[in-house]
DNA sequence: AACAATACGGACCGACAGTCCGCTTTGCAA
DNA sequence: TTGCAAAGCGGACTGTCGGTCCGTATTGTT
């Protein structure tokens, strides 16, 4: 292995970047009038030391909604159902939807920051990768849902985060009713309302 | 009204910077690495020329865009069913969204710039409205479809540029395939499959 | 204590969107 | 046709930002 154990200054100073980094993206108007300069600045470091750290900006921004993201999932990949697997696939693409939905809301100025920061669009983020791959993989167990491949990709675009900025943010849609939205959306995608015995 | 005829001089030169915008974004790799000085150059025009006459980039690429988009939307408003008015609403729905696609196909690189300049998102801007509004009317005569509004926003989202360009020109998905696709999430979108009499 | 190895940070660079202003073209009017 | 504003032109210029560089300071190891 090639690992090698950071040098105490530079696990502080990379915690630090971290720490006001996702403070900046939180409360600003737009991603894009939060600057490298600003982030260093904020940390109390120079801007050798936080670029030495992530690479570039979307490192940075990749970096922060990973450690983020993570609880989520966890949940998904180990936690009970609906969440975690085990669950009838219909709750858990539900239940999929709903957390990435509630993602994002809870972490709006990142989420966008994340979609705006260069490098072209969220596809392509191995993270995405991984998402639509376990979205497609529930969805194929649903029946009579021949194409997963392309309604996952449909499903994820719907809680995209600059939709979701519009409707929350611009156009003041209250939480709940996002939510119930988006359960309804995905209820017509899964098919019609399953019989209940 | 404080409508002025433009000079001759100035008509061309738009014209010109349109034309090369059009060039340049329809086959560049990416959109921002056509720059405002490349499309000026090859356009045989000056910067300030350019900005004059479009504002900024944005104004730039809506004005193309918007050029390119208007026989479909003069096809939606005034043409013939099933994309104009007087259709089924199921079917003018799909027939809508098949349209939104081609579109999109046939305008990679151009939509692509439109929804990775600068302005935030494609929420917000005016065409989207348009459509998003027509769009969720259609919906609402749909039996059975509560909610139109989230709805439709949710069935624009899978057809945006981004993940067009994602599939078609990352993962080489052909055209009539994802047509298809489209289609067929559509029509669960829309519900079960209406009875035929 | 000495000395690599590693990290620091701010001056510096290149690129790009957008502005400015002296010069040219246009088209109206005498 | 000639005169003359007004409208337009274009490229030098500016401000900003992401990203690099390198002399200096900090670690931690022997």
């Amino acid at each position: 292995m090639t690992e090698r154990k950071p040098r105490k200054d530079a696990a502080r100073n990379r915690a630090a970047v971290l720490a006001a980094a996702d403070a900046l993206f939180t409360d600003c108007e737009s991603p894009d009038d939060v600057t490298m300069a600003d982030v260093a600045a904020a940390a109390g470091v120079g801007k050798g030391t936080l670029f030495r750290a992530f690479g570039d900006r979307v490192g940075l921004v990749k970096a922060l909604y990973e450690a983020r993201l993570e609880p989520v999932g966890r949940a998904v990949e180990t936690g009970p159902p609906p969440l975690g697997p085990g669950a009838e696939p219909q709750r858990r693409v539900t239940a999929l939807l709903d957390a990435l939905l509630c993602f994002k809301l809870d972490n709006r100025g990142l989420a966008l920051a994340l979609e705006a920061t260069g490098h072209d669009s969220p596809y392509g983020a191995e993270h995405y990768e991984r998402w639509h791959t376990l979205l497609r993989s529930v969805l194929e167990e649903v029946p009579g849902l021949a194409d997963g491949e392309f309604a996952a990709h449909a499903l994820l675009a719907a809680v995209r985060a600059d939709l979701v900025e519009h409707l929350a943010g611009r156009r003041g849609v209250p939480r709940e009713r996002m939510r119930a939205q988006l359960a309804d959306y995905t209820a017509r995608v899964l098919g019609p309302a399953p019989a209940r015995p």
